[in-house]
DNA sequence: TTTTAGCACTCTTTTTGTTAGATTGCTAAA
DNA sequence: TTTAGCAATCTAACAAAAAGAGTGCTAAAA
């Protein structure tokens, strides 16, 4: 089945080729008449067949009964992604829209990312999805502690570069002073500023402890527990920071003839309800890769996702990854239509940190 | 069609409820012979089929088709709950597995929401919804401006009853200092604290500006505007935080005949994708009413959902409204045992008080 | 008077059969 | 190497028939 593109002649592509975008257009099995009539190949249906039932050989091609036309194998689409694809020329028109929709009074992360999947969503007329960059890559670049009560305060924490801001109510069995909390806001400040999870190791965590105990002339024990609870909050806090998901355009899926089968539609919302799928199998993709991925049907996707394909960018701001957009539909999707929205999501989400450096008078929420 | 209840005999009630619970288990129409075989009803099945014929007068019941059993009518649905359903007896099983379930781990507001969600959907196989209480109920026990720097600060806010803990990012076209964001917080806490969003009036906005000036020793329109952005927010965050709506298990929607209609569930998905429609048909209900509501059909109703059900109940939590909680489902509801569940919960949530009040180490997050 | 058995009638669902249409693969001719 | 033509295969659409379910009504039984 591992064949050479170079196998393929001309003629092959350009059949393939018709026979991928007809059925994208149609969700129909696409037979040698109607290629020979409505797509210019200048050979007969005879011709055509004869180049088809190869196709199908090679793998590119499947026959879902005798007296049906071809439809392309998860194998046909990857082949045309890869190299048939004409790049979708968006309009003027949509892309003006596009930076209209996008520029839209935002400015905080979450905002950027929910309104990129609405208009992901609204012009593909696929369902849309965004993710939050991975928990790794997170960092802090404030910390606050508040003193609620005797048993509780909350800490408050900025990531960077995204405005995003996080708070976490701790309660704690012991007894806490305001003096006490104010010290672990220094000593926070002190000691975690810039550090992903995976650098708040045992012996930051030490040191920390230490100048609590020296800050506030507490004793050990108080501290070290202090410390404990509040730095398990953190972890959990950049954990879940890391895989936020949200999903845009659910009901879309019901307009493709694909998800009228129950089965399948009731396997996909509750894949997409479940989100843990979804977030496994996006999470092997390079956080850094700038590149557009696409999985079809079942490589190396979820497995329930068969029948699926899901397109997938990194999206940065100020050259750092902010999170990533993805499109998820049938298989027969357009994916020229596709592949030029998210690329020019990601563009304009690039473009919009000039906007973000001027000061300006909206106020912007920062959690939801 | 207004006719008392006294004028249904006994055996048509017994009927009236035999049908009832028939289609409820069945999904299907229900017929004389099947009622006499299956239903412990001493009638032949000619008696019934006198006596269906009497209700489907009287507008309990409906028939399909001339050769179909008869349905319960929304009318018959309602008459049904209202009198007939008997309540279902939660095993005790059930009971301590759902308080089980509950109990894990909870205090803050949001989880015991999210969670009560969870329940309910998995032990009835609904859909379950939970909202936020109303923004105007709600009132915040303190706030806190913390100074990020001269363009921008973060407004902290924690509501009364619940541990709800919510942020907002404020951006400024003017620079602001510490000292300032500092006596800003002070003026919030002194004016503010315990007011609903009814209760923020001009005068208490004005008297907050005059303070901030006097504490501040800034110019009068800095502060003016400083007031005037931070009040906006603070309007915008009460009134986000008595909307929230959740949904769990929309998939299991699609179990249920009544949803394989693909126009119907695209409309159901819809709505719940939607939100508002939920929101505004909810908000009509008293919310210190501790009734549990049932709306049937059409009854007053999102239009969209015709032929739904939705059953719906406040939550309290040491006797204040946290919230509520909804299942949706076909008309063809198994109401004894959605009504035994929610019931149950919000008994279980009332009863957590007791268990919160117990100082425990551990740590709640409070936003996500 | 109330209940029930029986039966004709109606309508749906299922089954079966038939036909028309689509598409292919193969063969033989161009 | 390409194409025309044709038999073969399969589906989709339609129609007709049969089976099944349930009712309403009538007349007999309790």
């Amino acid at each position: 089945m591992a064949l050479d593109i170079s196998e393929l002649s001309d003629r092959k592509k350009l059949i393939l080729k018709a026979i991928v975008e007809a059925h994208i257009k149609l969700g129909e099995p696409v037979g040698s008449k109607y290629l020979m009539q409505e797509a210019n190949i200048g050979y007969s249906s005879a011709t055509i067949r004869n180049e088809m039932a190869e196709l199908e050989d090679l793998g590119y091609l499947e026959q879902p009964h005798t007296s049906a036309g071809r439809i392309p194998s998860e194998m046909g689409y990857r082949f045309y992604v890869d190299t048939l694809v004409t790049q979708y020329d968006a309009t003027t028109r949509e892309a003006s829209e596009l930076k209209k929709m996008l520029s839209f009074k935002m400015s905080e992360i979450d905002k950027i990312l929910e309104n990129a999947t609405k208009v992901a969503s609204a012009i593909t007329n696929y369902t849309a999805l965004s993710l939050r960059p991975r928990p790794s890559s997170i960092t802090m670049k404030r910390y606050e502690a508040v003193y609620i009560d005797a048993h509780s305060y909350i800490i408050i924490m900025i990531a960077s570069g995204v405005d995003s801001v996080k708070t976490r109510n701790v309660k704690l069995p012991y007894e806490v002073t305001p003096e006490l909390i104010s010290a672990l806001s220094t000593v926070l400040n002190k000691n975690l500023l810039g550090l992903s999870i995976n650098d708040i190791n045992i012996s930051v965590i030490m040191n920390m402890e230490r100048e609590l105990e020296e800050q506030s002339a507490k004793e050990q024990k108080l501290c070290a527990e202090l410390i404990s609870v509040t730095i398990k909050s953190i972890y959990e806090t950049m954990n879940e920071l890391g895989s936020e998901i949200k999903f845009e355009g659910v009901n879309r899926l019901l307009e493709y003839p694909e998800y009228k089968n129950l089965d399948k539609l009731q396997k996909m919302i509750s894949t997409i309800e479940n989100k843990e799928d979804i977030i496994r199998a996006v999470s092997t993709i390079d956080q850094s890769d700038d590149e557009t991925k696409i999985f079809i049907g079942s490589e190396n996707m979820v497995k329930i996702m068969d029948d699926s394909t899901l397109i997938y960018k990194n999206l940065k701001l100020n050259g750092k990854t902010i999170g990533a957009i993805g499109i998820i539909g049938p298989c027969r999707m357009d994916y020229s239509k596709v592949l030029a929205t998210i690329d020019q999501l990601s563009e304009e989400i690039n473009r919009l940190s000039d906007i973000r450096a001027l000061p300006n008078a909206n106020n912007e929420e920062s959690d939801k």
